[in-house]
DNA sequence: TATTGTTATACTCTATAACTATA
DNA sequence: TATAGTTATAGAGTATAACAATA
């Protein structure tokens, strides 16, 4: 059946296209002395700053992970662990002046990295992955 | 401009894109007992055998990276090093039937959780979708 | 000389289980 | 009791540099 053949075809689209995402973030990172999962966590904070719990799930992964993560990026006064005053028990993970410009960096690096790719793409196919890729993530439009 | 707000979004979304199926990449391998990493080593493997160098190319990582999962892996049974006979100093790292079957059953569920997502896209956004996957990863289609 | 693959080493990522402090 | 975060531990992924064997 044709539409069986297309499903396939696109599922391998998407799983090659996500390795080939992840390797660009890879290299792009590398440069600026991070590892793809210390830009993520950098780039995270750049919507303000979370507590340890929410970025683990927003990160999925587990809270002991990211202490981990944390304790190597506040050695390198990347990010800062600020007492929440509302729970003695929490803390906000904010972005240091130098997290936040290494932050800005990295999605700069990505975001030109990326559309150097898309240079041969048309305006109307853009339109439609928006869509596709919001149905696909689950998100609103 | 309004294109330039547009590829900023797109952008945004192929990220998350690249997050979202890395998250059901590994929330799929775990429970057959492989990491990412693993489950993406054994699917390659299902075109044929490779040696080190061709496999360390394809997965992107370095050789001697590469010899610590292998050997994790033959550990297992999974693969196994068939020597090359036209080269003594290469190997041909080749799926064991477990390893065969393993990787075929990882490759369904991928295929199946990612087709739950695509049961919302029209079949048109479908094709464009591929069209467009072809021209980012930059292959031919 | 160049290439194939390994070893040695160091660091990062990650999970599980048990824990402390606070709510 | 439940939640926020940490510690201890173990295993996996990764790179760099140096190496042995073969081409």
């Amino acid at each position: 059946m044709a539409t069986a053949t297309q499903d396939t075809e696109l599922v391998g689209s998407l799983v090659q296209l996500m390795h080939v995402l992840q390797d660009l973030y890879a290299e792009t990172s590398r440069p600026l002395g991070l590892t793809p999962q210390q830009a993520h966590l950098l780039c995270v904070l750049l919507d303000g700053p979370l507590g340890m719990t929410d970025l683990s799930r927003i990160l999925s992964i587990e809270r002991s992970s990211l202490t981990s993560m944390v304790d190597r990026l506040e050695r390198r006064d990347l990010v800062a662990r600020i007492p929440n005053p509302t729970d003695r028990r929490a803390f906000q993970i904010t972005l240091t002046d130098a997290g936040l410009a290494l932050a800005h960096e990295a999605h700069n690096a990505y975001t030109t990295q990326i559309e150097k790719r898309l240079t041969d793409l048309p305006a109307s196919h853009r339109k439609t992955l928006i869509t596709a890729i919001a149905t696909i993530t689950g998100h609103a439009q």
